[in-house]
RNA sequence: GGGCCUUUAGCUCAGUUGGCUAGAGCGCGCCCCUGAUAAGGGCGAGGUCUGUGGUUCGAACCCACAAAGGCCCA
């Protein structure tokens, strides 16, 4: 007879092959159908709050694996508060405005943006804007974030435009906001000024030039007062820069390094003693005669001569300058007020004028005298050619270095002095009161308070304007009566009203007077001549501002959040320019905890780059894999330092993946006939072995949430597998089989079994949720009964087991247990090597203990040859142990010995039995099957 | 050039305040099962804890320097 029809073997829709890319959009149109954010929005919305403020991305594009990381480990924090009961919506946001979104849009119309009028530009770059949201917010549902999608946040929002300027005022307000001349990144190919987080360093060849400032008369006289030296010389200095000679107002000089005058074949010159062997090696010269040595302080304000313009460059003391060989410096720093943060402040403390001989479009002006007309890459050429001319060329060369060039269009920038606005770090104690703030935020990973403090105390003040068309206005007029800039809180304000309603083209579309309340006049002259300044604001003045455009406004959300969450390059960039309008206007910092990730990397650990070729798509990895396993993927890995991600890492995930499905889907086959509303045990009615795996899945559970509410999702992935191999398929399930398949369907020990396998496969269904959502819920759906109560594991609460699943004697007997099943598997391998057994199924396994160990044994027998999965066992005292025992390895005192069972095999269960049942119509089987064969049939 | 960070078996991670022969899972090797079957089970081999010095009775853990890589700045 065939008694594998008797069994109760499991059954499944629940297919092993998961097929993730075709399964999971159905998974989606089923979230939409279910609307499951708004349903979980209501069941939250009286518990406790979690506010995940969400980072605006730049809609200028798909999105790229580093947002495909940060949004997916923001998703898995707030489908775990909600699962915990929390009420935490999640409303993503867009950075809709800005450089990155307008080259985009010239790059995707192909627009001239010297012909286009600025309306229609802006025109263009929302359609752009709004065209890419749409791309990533389709990538980000296709990756199983669950948010409002509906009604996200955009920086190009009336509501959102009017805040910034709210930001604005109230900055203005308080006397943080001026007009000022500063040196800037400038990019003359995008004629527009450059935050610093708009800069890129690339390598790049610049000539490298020695030239000789000749020494003026004062100069001259200390020469012949302290060395009697009475002949011409000059001051030797190196630059890479030819072209900002124009605007040298001084020469730099340190004021405690020795510097000497020497004569040489090519002149007599100064030049610093540290650095001589090295210039002289660069310039070509080999004989030389020492004059005199003299300390840089002593020539301090003493001139020089410009090589090439009617005036004179100062000699001036500066601590930066260095006496490093390896730059090819001399000592002597050509110093440009206009074109050099460090130029700059030491021009301010001498006095010195800004000079910048260059406009907008990088041409010499007029003041670069014959230069004037030249780029200022041809100014390079010209100015050498006429230095060797006049003879004040001393060396030239190619320096390949590291230098600036804009994140764009990835040309060189320049820098150079323009009129901007800026907030300033400490008219209105700005700088102090951020300092302050932060001291109550709390840094994941801890390390990241330093570095934001560092990064906050240095920061120079914040230039906020830009001289670009894609942006909000910075409402600031001009009066032409008197030329002053008008800063006017009044006036503002009725730009704030005017964006509220219309947005920020109504600045585009009327005139300063239109904008301007009735009978407005210059506060400064009362002239009534005004006009519209012509800056829009940095996007990160924008996004800054998001905790009062969006926190602070949505009614579902509070301010300030809980939570901000992005990669850890953000400590200067949306952390820190979030803070500062925060605490401008607040007092208080945007965020209680800033977590912060690293880096996607490839498999060598290298930045992933276009010219590299090893960029990874996130979307391909969906497509060929399915989205559960690029976050199962990021999920294992720890993301406080920069992760790798490479095929043969996915690889590796589908195999877990594989098995943590298999698991679940082993469990789900068991429950086929189970009816939880009828079937179900009570915990204190459970088998011993089925609440010992019930308890050991609450402690992983415990562990996995700690592990969730301090971030380490790494832990929450090892954790899981771990449980999913060892504890339940190892463990637990493998010697579980016997009793489900082989005892009466309906049977008190099999309900049982089915009972902790029902509370299990529900509580992995709802701690995978928020890593593997898509599988959570066709693992939930399986579920007998569940979906009927609960529709989506959206809705799901976090799984709450008794405490006291096990009394504290049987939780201590279990470590005895799978000591001894441990210590025996290790004894069966010899038997199955030396061919005694092919099976632990096939043994009797006798042991022979003392003491407690032994009393244990003995109390528990069935439970331990359940575990061990033998067919017979023998607990005997250690000194009946036979010669032919072994003992046992780790910490058990004992012995084993295993031999093959001996009698018949049952053909049902497969158990060897000395004696099987005898009887006459079913002579193969054991008792206990013949008891089971017997009932059914009757039945 | 500066600040901060990372570096434990082939891979991904654990290693509490420095203390037995450094752990886990995967992968790999060998074996078993064929009633989870393009599944499941067992055993085993893998590490001078990036390197070099130092502190200490004792260091993966503390200190210094170095190397490789990353982020941010210059």
């Amino acid at each position: 007879m065939e008694y594998r029809k008797t069994l109760n073997l499991p059954q499944t829709d629940f297919p092993m092959k998961a097929n993730l890319p075709s399964r999971e959009p159905e998974m989606l149109t089923i979230w939409r159908e279910y609307d499951v954010y708004k349903k979980v929005q209501d069941k939250t919305r009286n518990s406790p709050v979690f506010i995940l403020h969400d980072g605006p991305p730049y809609s200028n594009g798909p999105i790229h694996l580093g947002q495909a990381l940060n949004k997916i480990l923001k998703d898995i924090i707030v489908k775990y508060h909600n699962l915990v009961g929390h009420y935490s919506p999640y409303i993503p946001g867009w950075d809709t405005h800005g450089l990155p979104n307008e080259m985009q849009t010239i790059k995707t119309f192909k627009i001239n943006r010297k012909e286009i009028e600025p309306l229609e530009l802006r025109e263009k770059c929302a359609e752009s804007a709004l065209h890419f949201v749409e791309v990533q917010k389709d990538q980000f549902i296709r990756l199983g974030i669950t948010g409002d999608w509906e009604h996200p946040y955009l920086t190009l929002h009336h509501s959102y435009e009017a805040a910034i300027i709210k930001v604005f005022r109230i900055m203005v307000e308080k006397g943080m906001v001026y007009r000022g001349k500063r040196p800037i990144y400038w990019c003359s190919h995008c004629e527009t000024a450059l935050a610093e987080a708009e800069i890129e360093y690339h390598d790049k060849t610049s000539p490298s030039i020695y030239v000789k400032f000749d020494a003026d008369e004062d100069l001259k006289e200390f020469a012949k007062e302290k060395f009697g030296y009475d002949k011409d010389f000059s001051a030797l200095i190196w630059t890479t820069t030819p072209w900002t000679l124009p605007g040298n107002l001084a020469i730099a000089l340190h004021p405690e390094a020795e510097y000497v005058l020497v004569e040489t074949e090519k002149g007599a010159l100064i030049i610093a003693e540290p650095l001589l062997a090295e210039v002289f090696k660069n310039i070509g010269v080999s004989d030389y005669k020492i004059i005199g040595k003299f300390k840089g302080a002593e020539v301090e304000r003493l001139n020089a001569l410009h090589p090439f313009l009617p005036r004179k460059s100062l000699l001036i003391t500066q601590n930066y300058v260095t006496m490093d060989p390896e730059t090819g410096g001399t000592g002597l720093v050509h110093t440009a007020p206009g074109h050099g943060a460090e130029d700059f402040y030491a021009g301010q403390q001498y006095d010195l004028p800004v000079l910048v001989p260059v406009d907008d479009m990088g041409r010499m002006t007029e003041e670069a005298g014959e230069f004037k007309g030249l780029k200022y890459t041809e100014a390079n050429d010209a100015i050498i050619d006429h230095l060797k001319k006049t003879g004040h060329l001393l060396g030239l060369g190619d320096k390949f270095h590291s230098y600036p060039h804009c994140w764009r269009c990835r040309k060189p920038v320049i820098f150079r002095a323009t009129e901007q606005s800026f907030v300033s770090m400490e008219e209105g104690g700005l700088r102090k009161a951020a300092l302050e703030a932060i001291k109550d935020v709390q840094w994941v990973p801890a390390w990241g308070e330093d570095r934001f403090r560092g990064m906050l105390e240095t920061r120079p003040d914040w230039c906020i304007s830009r001289q670009r068309i894609w942006g909000v206005p910075i409402p600031t007029f001009v009066c032409k009566d008197c030329g002053k800039t008008i800063l006017d809180p009044a006036a503002i304000k009725a730009i704030e009203e005017r964006f509220r309603k219309e947005g920020s083209n109504s600045w585009f579309m009327y005139s300063a007077k239109e904008l301007l309340p009735g009978g407005y006049a210059c506060p400064h002259c009362s002239g009534s001549d005004i006009e519209k300044g012509s800056d829009i604001f940095d996007v990160w003045f924008e996004s800054g501002s998001s905790q009062e455009a969006v926190c602070a406004v949505r009614e579902e959300l509070r301010w300030p959040p809980d939570l901000y969450l992005e990669g850890s390059d953000q400590h200067r960039g949306w952390f820190q320019l979030s803070l500062l309008p925060a605490v401008a206007v607040r007092g208080k910092a945007p965020y209680h905890t800033v977590l912060t990730h690293g880096w996607v990397l490839d498999e060598k650990g290298k930045t992933m780059h276009k010219s590299l070729g090893n960029v990874i798509d996130p979307m391909d990895l969906v497509n060929q894999f399915g989205a559960d396993i690029l976050r199962l993927y990021l999920s294992s890995l720890d993301y406080t330092s920069d992760i790798r991600v490479y095929p043969d890492g996915v690889k590796h995930t589908s195999e877990v993946y594989r098995k943590i499905r298999n698991t679940a889907r082993f469990l789900l086959g068991n429950l086929y006939d189970f009816n939880p509303a009828e079937d179900f045990v009570p915990f204190d009615a459970m088998l011993e072995y089925d609440r010992w795996a019930l308890s050991r899945t609450r402690e992983v559970i415990d562990k996995i949430k700690s592990a969730y509410s301090s971030y380490n999702f790494h832990l929450v992935y090892t954790l899981t597998h771990n449980l999913c191999i060892i504890d339940l398929s190892s463990l637990y399930l493998d010697p579980l089989k016997d009793r489900l398949y082989t005892a009466p369907a309906g049977s008190p020990e099999r309900r049982s079994a089915q009972t902790a396998i029902y509370h299990i496969v529900s509580a992995l269904a709802v701690v995978l949720f928020p890593i593997v959502s898509f599988t959570a819920e066709e693992i939930w759906q399986e579920i007998p009964g569940r979906k009927e109560e609960t529709i989506s594991v959206h809705l799901a609460d976090w799984p709450g087991f008794p405490e006291s699943l096990l009394s504290e004697e049987e939780s201590g007997r279990w470590k005895f247990f799978l000591g001894l099943r441990e210590a025996v598997y290790q004894e069966m391998e010899k038997k199955r090597a030396e061919k005694v057994i092919s099976q632990p199924l096939d043994s009797k396994l006798s042991l022979y203990l003392e003491g407690g160990d032994l009393k244990v044994a003995l109390e528990n027998q069935d439970l331990l040859r359940t575990l061990l999965i033998v067919s017979q066992l023998d607990i005997k005292d250690l000194s009946d142990a036979p010669g032919g025992a072994s003992d046992m390895a780790g910490e058990i005192k004992g012995k084993c010995l295993i031999e093959k069972a001996a009698g018949e095999k049952c053909s049902r269960c497969w158990i060897t039995y000395e004696k099987l049942s005898g009887s006459a119509e079913h002579p193969e089987l054991c008792p206990r099957c013949l008891d089971v064969v017997e009932a059914a049939v009757v039945k």
